[in-house]
DNA sequence: TTTGAGGAGTCTTT
DNA sequence: GAGGCGTG
DNA sequence: AACACGCCTAGACTCCTCA
């Protein structure tokens, strides 16, 4: 999860910084992670696709998908050889297109087949990863294979090799998916795996398309009833996983590219056709004119660095042809092909009226970046041209020497500089680039699909369209983010600033970010930030120029605090506070400030301030927390003489217990490593885990999640409340939560629903509950919800050991403040099942402390009811000194 | 001339 | 933003 | 001891560059 947020944040990153598109920096990465995400989510989604497809999806026999494999791998070839129309539905290899309809329709759920033990169940599957394997392995159709566990396998404890079986030469491994559900099986020894060749593959490199051979043992007389029903279950999920595998196979990553763009494609014709104009509307025209090889091969040139790229070096599985794809893009106005200077491909160019690529493309430099230092080398000494400061005498030379000797020659004059681009044009072979137009209509496309559809967590799950299932609401649209092209302009140009904020400061330039502030301070003298948008509910606020400024000028702020201009960091951050934007950030704001305050010496203002911002609805509880302490940190005689009523609380501490970890590693910047019992490495969080395991910690059982688990439980518990239809929140079919979520507009609107359905928590009926919310939406995207990680059975268990009152508890600070409550749980939920009790544990390295944020959940934990402990593991001499025993700090 | 460290760019099986 | 880890 | 900051952030693999 925390991963996730990470990639999250890195993407946006790169999102951002694309706002300066021009500047041709790492593009577009929202395709980057179609191909990674949870399986079982594809997996849920390519069933749902198959239910619509046939009637009766358990009837699916082996041959069939077999053949429908081979019919989609068959459209796959037509499509590479034939040049298609993929302007409509029709369009086969990329059947996901309809966007309306697909989501929010519900299906019934699959049910497991029965499955007799000792009967031998067959179904098709693919064996892939071939391209990895070091030899040429024949196969042909008939060909028997068998699945073995490959215990050793350092990436997947369930990885499952396919061998010959005769000659026992690997061939490739089971889909993961499949593999999770049936390596258990295999190592139980509850079922015997084979595979035949179904389908002699196209080339050496293509998923094999095989029949699985599953003989399921007869139980052994030990296994409970149970056991049995869970292999069946297993099996079943197997047999669907491989299935979806199958029905993926054909699909290359290039492909998946098209796909999801095709979403974004009819999401914003759909949505947002009011703030396209010819720009986009004519992009759109002509890419959905392209076959479908040429518009897989724009995306993969959209995704790199560029802005030059060798048409020889391109090699993509998804497009056959690239040097005729990239001809066509040319033709179709989205790209430039530039073979030689002065050649047939520029005349081609001017005859389609591609007039800007001759120019963009005789850059030399860019050529020049596109040859290695031999080539350039060469390059140079077939012309001529002798290197600056060495006396042409040949040696090693470096790039920079080289360029400098191509720059020399180039200014030499106009003319030499055309002459020294058609060399390099010669070393380079042909060069194809995109089209200025074409990029930017992609990034406003793109803009408008992730951006007005909302938070970060969405954004980038809705990448992966294709595969995902999203949660059923109603749709409902009555205002616009944007009310106008011209905003959504405006909004662009914040984003831009931003990106060149972003930029300045990860380079350590200062005037540079002082140059991008500009906008950002010059909004806020203008007061762009207190401006209200009438109209405009507070959840789409964020999607606006003012509201971006203020994020910088938060930026900007932490800017001047490095530069020690307290006073103009003061100054900047009263205007945030006196705006309305970013709300959620004003909490920050008056802990900065106060700081700051205290930096200019002027306790006295800080503490006045800080008393003052206690009464603002919007701090956080973990800040609140801290300028409570520094209040009383600064509020002692003189300077205040009555304690406030908070003081206790303000300096509650939690209990702590200390134990010994024999630290193995304590190199800077890296997360500190243990030894656990076995003497095997863990992470402190390991060693707290197996620690409350043991005798003396308790024998409890736990996890290491965070707010991982607790999120899980909130989004099961009120799923309906989440998705209950409210308006304009849910705006497109593919969020994983309304819009309102991180507001307190979501509690006030749905209080009642809320209230209803804590109340059956609070009564004890949270196991129900989960399990009628799992069996309705298990797979289903929702945010914070992670169906990979626990099991209903374990969700089930921890929610009783918690106890009703307690799980309402904490399930209501989530409704009411989600992005408020949703860092700094403690690090374990410890549970004892016997005793029906539960615990949670903040663990702490050596060197680590508690958070505001964090003491704040513990103290919210403890009214909940909830007992919740810090855990502090000490190295061995510290130990024995403090006794190594709990203990009030 | 070889070798090795470090960087940039690209893609994603188990 | 999130959270760990290190310094001042 | 308490607090304020600074830094970093996927992973693997390949090809290139430079010393």
């Amino acid at each position: 999860m925390l991963d996730d947020v990470a990639k999250v944040n890195a993407h946006i990153d790169k999102c951002l910084s694309k706002g300066a598109v021009q500047k041709q920096t790492k593009q577009a990465s929202i395709f980057q992670f179609a191909v990674r995400k949870p399986r079982r989510q594809q997996q849920q989604q390519q069933q749902q696709q198959q239910q619509q497809q046939q009637a009766s999806p358990s009837s699916r026999r082996p041959s069939g998908g077999a053949a429908a494999a081979a019919a989609l791998a068959a459209g796959a070839a037509a499509a590479a050889t034939e040049i298609i129309d993929v302007t409509g539905e029709d369009c086969e290899a990329a059947p996901r297109v309809p966007t309306q309809q697909r989501t929010p329709t519900k299906l019934p759920r699959r049910q497991p087949p029965a499955v007799p033990e000792g009967s031998l169940r067959c179904f098709p599957c693919s064996i892939v990863g071939r391209q990895f394997l070091k030899h040429d392995a024949d196969c042909q159709s008939g060909q028997r294979l068998v699945i073995e566990h490959e215990a050793n396998n350092p990436r997947d404890a369930h990885a499952l090799l396919a061998l010959d079986a005769v000659s026992r030469v690997p061939m490739g491994h089971v889909p993961h998916a499949v593999s999770r559900q049936l390596a258990p099986l295999i190592r139980g020894g509850q079922a015997v795996v084979e595979a035949v060749v179904a389908e002699e593959p196209l080339t050496d490199k293509a998923p094999l398309v095989v029949e699985l051979q599953v003989a399921l043992q007869p139980p052994a007389p030990t296994s409970s009833p149970g056991v049995q029903k869970s292999a069946a279950a297993k099996l079943a999920k197997a047999e669907a996983a491989a299935a979806d595998a199958l029905q993926r196979a054909p699909q290359a990553t290039g492909e998946r590219l098209h796909s999801n763009f095709l979403q974004v494609l009819v999401t914003v014709e759909t949505h947002d056709a009011h703030l396209l104009a010819d720009l986009e509307r004519s992009f759109i025209v002509a890419y959905k004119a392209l076959p479908l090889p040429c518009q897989c091969l724009f995306l993969r040139l959209f995704q790199r660095k560029g802005p030059l790229f060798c048409i020889a070096s391109l090699d993509y599985k998804e497009v056959p042809d690239c040097a005729a794809a990239a001809t066509q893009l040319a033709t179709a106005g989205l790209a430039a092909v530039e073979c030689t200077a002065g050649g047939t491909g520029a005349e081609d160019d001017r005859a389609a009226g591609v007039a800007a690529a001759h120019e963009a493309s005789s850059d030399w430099q860019q050529l020049a970046g596109l040859l290695t230092v031999p080539e350039l080398a060469a390059v140079l000494s077939q012309r001529r041209i002798q290197a600056a400061g060495n006396g042409g005498g040949g040696g090693v030379r470096s790039r920079e020497q080289l360029l400098a000797a191509l720059q020399a020659h180039a200014a030499i004059s106009p003319a030499a500089a055309t002459a020294l681009a058609g060399w390099l044009l010669q070393a380079t072979g042909p060069v194809v680039q995109l089209a200025a137009a074409a990029q930017e209509a992609v990034c406003r496309l793109q803009r408008l699909f992730f951006l007005n559809e909302g938070h970060s967590l969405s954004q980038f799950l809705a990448s992966d369209l294709g595969t995902v299932r999203y949660p059923q609401y109603a749709v409902h649209r009555s205002v616009s983010a944007f009310a106008s092209r011209q905003e959504l302009l405006d909004y662009e140009a914040a984003l831009k600033a931003a990106a060149q904020l972003s930029d300045a400061m990860e380079t350590g330039d200062g005037e540079a970010a002082e140059a991008a502030l500009a906008p950002a301070w010059a909004a806020l003298d203008a007061g762009a930030h207190k401006r209200e948008r009438p109209g405009v509910p507070p959840f789409l606020q964020r999607f606006h120029a003012g509201w971006m400024y203020c994020v910088m000028a938060t930026a900007g702020v932490s800017l001047l605090e490095c530069q020690q201009r307290h006073a103009e960091a003061v100054r900047r951050l009263e205007q945030l506070l006196g705006g309305r934007c970013c709300p959620n950030r004003r909490g920050d704001w008056y802990v900065r400030l106060t700081t700051d305050l205290e930096h200019l010496k002027r306790p006295g203002e800080s503490l006045e301030r800080a008393e003052k911002a206690l009464s603002d609805g919007w701090l956080s509880n973990g800040d609140r927390l801290a300028l409570q302490r520094r209040i009383l940190r600064l509020g002692k005689p003189p300077r205040r003489w009555k304690r406030p009523h908070w003081a206790e609380a303000a300096q509650h501490e939690a209990l702590e217990v200390r134990i010994e970890g024999r630290p193995l590693n304590n190199t800077l910047g890296v997360k500190s490593r243990f030894y656990g019992p076995n003497d095997e490495q863990c992470t402190v969080e390991e060693l707290a885990l197996q620690y409350y395991a043991g005798e003396e910690g308790g024998g409890w059982r736990g996890v290491h999640s965070e707010g991982g688990i607790w999120a899980t439980l909130f989004g099961l518990l009120l799923w309906d409340v989440l998705f209950m239809p409210a308006p304009d929140v849910f705006r497109t079919p593919f969020q994983t939560a309304p819009l309102d979520l991180d507001t307190p507009g979501f509690y006030e609107a749905r209080k009642g629903a809320v209230e209803a359905c804590l109340a059956h928590v609070a009564a004890g009926d949270a196991p129900r509950l989960l399990r009628a919310s799992w069996e309705a939406h298990e797979g289903t995207l929702a945010r914070g919800v992670n169906w990979e990680r626990h099991s209903l059975e374990e969700l089930q268990l921890v929610a009783e050991c918690i106890g009703g009152a307690a799980l309402a508890g904490v399930c209501r600070l989530l409704a009411r403040d989600h992005a408020g409550w949703s860092g700094g749980m403690p690090d374990l939920l410890l549970w004892r099942p016997d005793r029906r009790d539960a615990k949670l544990s903040e663990v702490k390295g050596p060197r680590d402390r508690l958070s505001t944020q964090q003491i704040a959940w513990m103290n919210a934990l403890d009214a909940a009811g909830l007992h919740a402990e810090v855990l502090k593991v000490v190295e061995p001499e510290t130990a024995a000194a403090g006794g190594g025993r709990k203990r009030r700090l």
